[in-house]
DNA sequence: GGCAGCGATACCTCCCGGGTATCGATTCAG
DNA sequence: CTGAATCGATACCCGGGAGGTATCGCTGCC
């Protein structure tokens, strides 16, 4: 199976519509077609169900798509890992660590001045995202490292170290009745009226339907709380972010949120080691 | 970058000799050096250091020779799995698990016993191996879970749950002094006069450098410590193996052996699934 | 210095990936 | 009920590139 069937077979599999596929491959419909045609074949598979109306996935072609994604990340994740260490080569051995926008900033500073402390340090290019794409970026080679937090993401496929878990607690404006309370309870939350959680975009980008509203980051999330739009439930640590509009009560009863460092499994350079052990150490 | 230049960057840097790697891809030499020369020029990195008499992998070289073989696994497994769920769709929806030779036979045979008697189970194909090959049969989708055991397996990469742990006995032969002593300690096992330790292959079914005997499977292990040829340390568990020619005696200061069921990150079939709740369940 | 081994180059062939034009089926407007 | 629109499949053509053969150039080594 070559890379170039499976991203044609994604591109399908992801639109459902041969047309809108074929023209964000850059090619013309009909060469498609045809591909996904003899990938069925050499398989021996069906992979979609087409009957000139509407295009569904197979079981088969579930399969494919979730295997063939991270079969071509992994191909990206090798292309880019190469050039980078043909990079380093010549001169900047660099890691890149990515985390979520506005989330562990202490934590990552601290760990940030441990490393850059040690001798021999590389240089560490901090890569800011939206919740849920960290595992792509660290599957695809995009990233080197990354900051996790569960059970919000899932390590699934990661080598994981734990650097420190905590509660979380309910973020409010501060002008709200239950500012007052010592503590709450999860289900006061979830149920406020006129306060509903936001809601986050999925990997695909795109948001899940609900009352909430849309939120990229943290920094969006804060200014809608402080506007009495929304409430959220988030680690302690938030409270760190000092905003005279927002105030945060602590909840007995939520999850607790481990925050791990995470790498892919193999990857074992030098400067990656080494962060790793100044996170532990923390 | 297409599955072709990788399969054949992977061939080259294995043998390190054009001729032989194009021999085994079934191509002519020239297509092969274009082809690797062609993948340099476009990833901008030279990846081999040749000088018409030897050739050798430069940094980069190495990194996209791990990257590589990783993503043409996780291309493999698609495909591999892909014709599974087909099959599937029609009849057979059975798992293969795959197992060290000669491990963990009890513990695998009630695993398999109390998931046999789940409603619904699935059918389990046994297969089994040398020790090294389980993470590459699971990575590239010819099997779909393993019984690994820490620290002797790597688990990275794959979601594990612990099944059992256990201390390690030495083994010898019956007629041995020390056969009679209570208990042993590493030391006195490590370097016994004419009973050395027996060398596994590695990954790339090669023997290390070493006085032990080449050794491919359990079976073969007993019978060459019956003879009087070798020696081992293994799991308490293998004292199971009735064997009049042999003997065990418990060490006090070996690392203990963790026996974990195994499974590549994502894959959530049913059948997968009820294995591992009937795993856990033990 | 001649020879053997090995990778690179030159040059040819042919397959296959991609394009355009068109067909056949299905859906929907009126 | 009919015509138009939509969408995937088919027919056919073209060009690039993958693969083959012949050969060159370099490098150790008797």
């Amino acid at each position: 199976m070559e890379t170039r069937e499976l991203r044609y077979f994604v591109a399908v599999a992801e639109e459902l519509h041969f047309g809108r596929a074929a023209q964000r491959l850059g090619i013309a419909q009909p060469p498609l077609s045809r591909a996904i045609r003899q990938l069925e074949r050499r398989l021996g598979a069906t992979l979609l169900e087409r009957n000139s109306r509407t295009v569904t996935l197979t079981e088969a072609g579930s399969v494919l798509l979730r295997e063939g994604r991270a079969a071509l990340d992994a191909v990206d994740a090798a292309d880019r890992r190469t050039r980078r260490a043909a990079l380093a080569a010549t001169g900047n051995p660099g890691l890149v660590l990515v985390t979520k926008a506005g989330a562990s900033s202490e934590l990552l500073a601290k760990l940030l001045d441990a490393y850059a402390a040690e001798p021999g340090a590389a240089t560490v290019d901090v890569l800011l995202c939206g919740p849920g794409e960290q595992e792509r970026l660290l599957r695809d080679g995009r990233a080197d490292v990354a900051l996790l937090h569960r059970p919000y993401d899932s390590t699934a496929g990661f080598d994981t170290e734990e650097l420190s878990t905590e509660g979380q607690v309910a973020v409010l404006p501060a002008a709200h009745p239950l500012t007052g309370r010592a503590h709450l309870r999860m289900a006061d939350v979830t149920a406020l009226p006129g306060l509903p959680l936001p809601r986050w975009p999925g990997p695909d980008g795109t948001y899940p339907d609900g009352p909430g509203p849309p939120v990229r980051d943290h920094a969006q999330l804060y200014q809608l709380i402080a506007l009495g739009r929304a409430s959220a439930v988030l680690p302690e640590s938030c409270r760190s972010h000092r905003d005279p509009g927002i105030a945060t009560v602590p909840l007995l009863d939520a999850p607790t949120v481990t925050t791990v460092i995470a790498w892919p499994p193999h990857s074992r350079s030098r400067a990656l080691a080494g962060l790793i052990r100044a996170a532990v150490r923390l």
